[in-house]
RNA sequence: GGCUCCAUCAUCUAACGGUUAGGAUUCCAGGUUUUCAUCCUGGUCACAGGGGUUCAAAUCCCCUUGGAGUCACCA
């Protein structure tokens, strides 16, 4: 079993879908099913509709799962578990404040060491915990052996009991913290590998040490994917427009596209374009580099204006408003340039509105316009052109550039031939 | 500051002790184009620094420097 488990508090954002993806391509190569699993836990951060919003996604980037949960439905299990620490004398309740807590933690930094919990409650005698009324949490005992983390990324990291130290399981509210609920979940759902973000990485010996006091002795896998950072080199943040999938998808680059680029950066592959279903066939989590990668827009782009050239010219003219193939033809001679749907979709829109007319090709343009909208149906260009020319007595530059911008709404663009082949049953729609 | 990890062009990367350090994106120039772009051709740009080991180091080891992640009763 693998596992995806984002939590509803925010926008999808590039770092998550890239777990997500991996854990799909993972999933498929190892013919295990994949988990979603929402990570509800923090009823305060939770946001309304998220949820959906993170499955809508995962459908639209053709990721499939198998199994669906909520983790605040394992509540239950979170508690038992808790119970049994306590009872094995693995963890222990711990009444110091937050306030007592944050003091010492502020006193630690004002004299530069680093803050580690300092056992107070850790050997309270059977009786002080009964008769103390005042609030609690659980913590683990820390780990009495160094703990070894094997990531198929990162390879060996091992981690000191000090570094790990007794870090809280169960808040004073009753509820499970992250790593708890986490380590719990995952044991639960017997998950063989876990693919995160690199971030989650110091968690790691955490839950391991949960695992280990529990008595939890099933080899877990782990790979934790390298951060993606943006131009100024730190990790990408909301701040960063090209975080967010939802920027992206709106900003016109297809779905495919990101994909292809998620497994290509900070990654050796055999080509630079491809489909997701291909990449299965070749895709290793150990040629994945280990140093952090720089989002790309431009490289982006360029995979994105592959995709487009690949894609079937009816679904194109879709994407860009209509429903003609002939219009998806259209739209790929402005692929040269334009690179994403929305700039495909300017290009396509000023063709069909209204056109701005410089005032030195005024005349010539009113002469063509009526013209075409007098003329026979041409079905070459060539044709065309010499209808207009003998009718217009224009020539040359005087000629091109009206006619341009008649058909093409612009000074520049493609071929004029191109244009006119894709937008021959148009003509009158066009210049009007 | 502690812990963990990382280090080849601006960016993503190739090289797994012996190469003029290769490719892609970007950028620049020329050609093509009625036009801009595409396209074609070419060009600029890298082994962070210092020590070792070795006949031979981008590659192995150490140090320095630089970068990243993380250090919550958030996830």
């Amino acid at each position: 079993m693998l596992r995806f488990a984002p939590s509803p508090t925010g926008d999808m954002h590039i770092g998550n879908l890239r777990v997500a993806l991996f854990n799909h391509i993972m999933s498929k190569k190892r013919n295990e099913p994949l988990l979603v699993r929402i990570e509800d836990t923090d009823k305060e951060r939770n946001i309304e509709g998220k949820e959906n919003e993170i499955l809508e996604l995962l459908s639209l980037f053709g990721i499939e799962h198998q199994e669906h949960q909520l983790q605040s439905n394992n509540l239950k299990f979170h508690r038992a578990m808790a119970l049994q620490l306590l009872h094995d004398k693995k963890a222990f309740n711990c009444f110091c404040s937050a306030q007592t807590l944050d003091a010492k933690r502020d006193a630690a930094k004002e004299a530069k060491i680093a803050y580690r919990y300092d056992g107070t409650c850790s050997n309270l005698h059977a009786e002080e915990v009964i008769d103390n009324m005042a609030p609690f949490t659980i913590r683990l005992k820390k780990p009495i052996h160094s703990i070894t983390v094997h990531d198929i990324i990162k390879g060996e990291s091992s981690f000191a009991p000090d570094d790990i130290d007794s870090f809280i399981l169960m808040r004073t509210d009753k509820y499970p913290t992250y790593n708890f609920a986490c380590a719990v979940d995952d044991m639960l759902s017997d998950v063989s590998l876990i693919i995160r973000g690199e971030d989650h990485f110091s968690n790691t010996p955490k839950q391991i040490a949960i695992h280990q006091a529990l008595g939890y002795d099933k080899k877990i896998e782990y790979a934790h994917l390298p951060i993606i950072l943006n131009n100024e080199g730190k990790k990408m943040s909301k701040r960063d427009d090209a975080s967010s999938v939802k920027w992206l998808l709106e900003e016109g680059y297809l779905p495919e596209a990101i994909c292809n680029y998620m497994i290509l950066i900070g990654n050796k592959t055999p080509h630079e374009i491809f489909t997701v279903a291909n990449a299965i066939t070749w895709f290793d989590l150990a040629t994945i580099s280990k140093s952090p990668a720089h989002f790309d827009i431009d490289k982006l782009k360029f995979i994105n204006r592959e995709h487009l050239k690949m894609m079937d010219p009816k679904e194109l003219s879709r994407y860009v408003g209509f429903a003609d193939e002939e219009i998806g033809r259209l739209a790929k001679v402005f692929l040269d340039e334009a690179g994403t749907l929305k700039e495909l979709r300017a290009k396509i829109s000023t063709i069909f509105s209204p056109k701005e007319v410089p005032e030195e090709y005024r005349e010539g343009f009113d002469v063509l316009r009526e013209l075409t909208l007098k003329a026979p149906h041409y079905d070459d260009y060539e044709s065309y052109k010499a209808y207009l020319m003998q009718h217009s007595g224009l020539k040359g530059k005087n000629l091109f550039k009206p006619l341009r911008i008649l058909i093409g709404g612009s000074e520049h663009g493609p071929e004029l031939s191109d244009l006119y082949t894709h937008l021959k049953n148009y003509l009158k729609e066009v210049v009007k």
